[in-house]
DNA sequence: GATGATCTATCTATAAGTAGATAGAATAAA
DNA sequence: TTTATTCTATCTACTTATAGATAGATCATC
């Protein structure tokens, strides 16, 4: 694994350039030419270096993978309170946003899954799962640990965080304005500090 | 207003057929000749009703804006309960959801703001504007009412609301499964219907 | 026979990708 | 240590395909 092409000055650039244009907006959007220009090489080198426009996504998107991946570990063995493991995952939202100002990755890879060859959509499939899996471990500790109180499985709940994360790096891009991000994030914390104890019942129904 | 362009049988089509492809994988993504060739029409014949694809898109999204606003307001003036406001409101996105399997048009729109001519996007931000207004007022008068209770201003909540079903659309669209949004949405209404007696004030500190 | 709707044919621009040339660096052979 | 060979990185020039768009012909219909 690691460097999956060849690194050098140039070869690198493409892939920091590439990575930002396809975050930015989607796939289809970030052209070889776009690239080249505004590195000032040609077409043709950023082929020497990626053959075909899908090995370059294929490059970025596991290379996003593997990082995301580096992070959440990094968090879950240096912190062992699930109250900061969750601040911190949230965290990397917020540094992201205000970064570059642009949605998460993962939510343009989602929201682009038809556009992305089979391949790349696999990675995408197995970034979300492990996602979601890890948010799913923390509020299970939580649980356990009775630091974390709210009246709904970890699995549902977890889908549920991580959702609303995206969707308010949606919104916040799109208003340009982290509010919306950082009232979702607000909102969590809310939800799982809450003792569940005055749940009107009635309304729980899910079911319809 | 009302209709923007030449009503027939085939613009209609077009339209409609555009309005799924657009959704389904954003602007730059639905071209003229798909559509043409789908129709079984040229796509000269596109431009004929819609001389350019920023025409086509703008008529598009204003009559999704259009559609939108008045599923709102309808949902307002039949129902005085803010609990079936809200059911109902998020019941547009489990039925949009099971429609078309795909990701709301809305939140498509965000992602692909990059990629919109100006003028559309200002729309977008108008029906963003707008859906968060209305989910607010709603849980203003839920506050007031006293059937809604949580400890975070209307406005804010709102825009968690949103969030959270958007990015709940997204997730679900992604991993092919309407569970994501399921969970959210009964994350949310667990949300509101909570008596916020119980919040560890300690891990409410937001700004870091 | 004028108007509306659709088609043919074509244009221009952009995209991804390929072939082949070349300059210069690295390596091997004399 | 010079000479020959191969490799690296880039370029120019081209191909094929797709896109949006337009002009003008055709056909229908009222």
């Amino acid at each position: 694994m690691e460097a999956e092409y060849k690194q050098t000055e140039i070869s690198k650039e493409i892939v920091s350039l590439s990575t930002k244009l396809f975050q930015q907006s989607g796939y289809k959007s970030f052209s070889y030419r776009d690239i080249a220009k505004e590195i000032g090489i040609k077409t043709s080198s950023i082929h020497y270096y990626f053959p075909s426009k899908d090995d370059l996504a294929l490059i970025i998107v596991k290379q996003y993978r593997k990082e995301l991946a580096e992070e959440l570990n990094n968090i879950s063995s240096k912190n062992s309170d699930p109250h900061s493991r969750l601040d911190l995952y949230m965290d990397l939202y917020i540094n992201s946003f205000r970064q570059n100002k642009t949605v998460s990755f993962l939510s343009m890879l989602t929201m682009d899954l038809d556009n992305l060859p089979e391949i790349i959509r696999k990675e995408v499939f197995i970034i979300i799962n492990d996602s979601i899996s890890w948010i799913q471990k923390t509020i299970e500790d939580g649980y356990s640990k009775k630091v974390f109180h709210f009246d709904q499985s970890p699995g549902s709940l977890a889908q549920t965080v991580f959702s609303a994360l995206h969707g308010a790096t949606i919104t916040s891009r799109s208003i340009n304005d982290e509010s919306a991000l950082l009232s979702t994030i607000e909102s969590i914390k809310k939800m799982l500090a809450t003792k569940d104890k005055g749940i009107i019942s009635k309304y729980l129904s899910i079911g319809r």
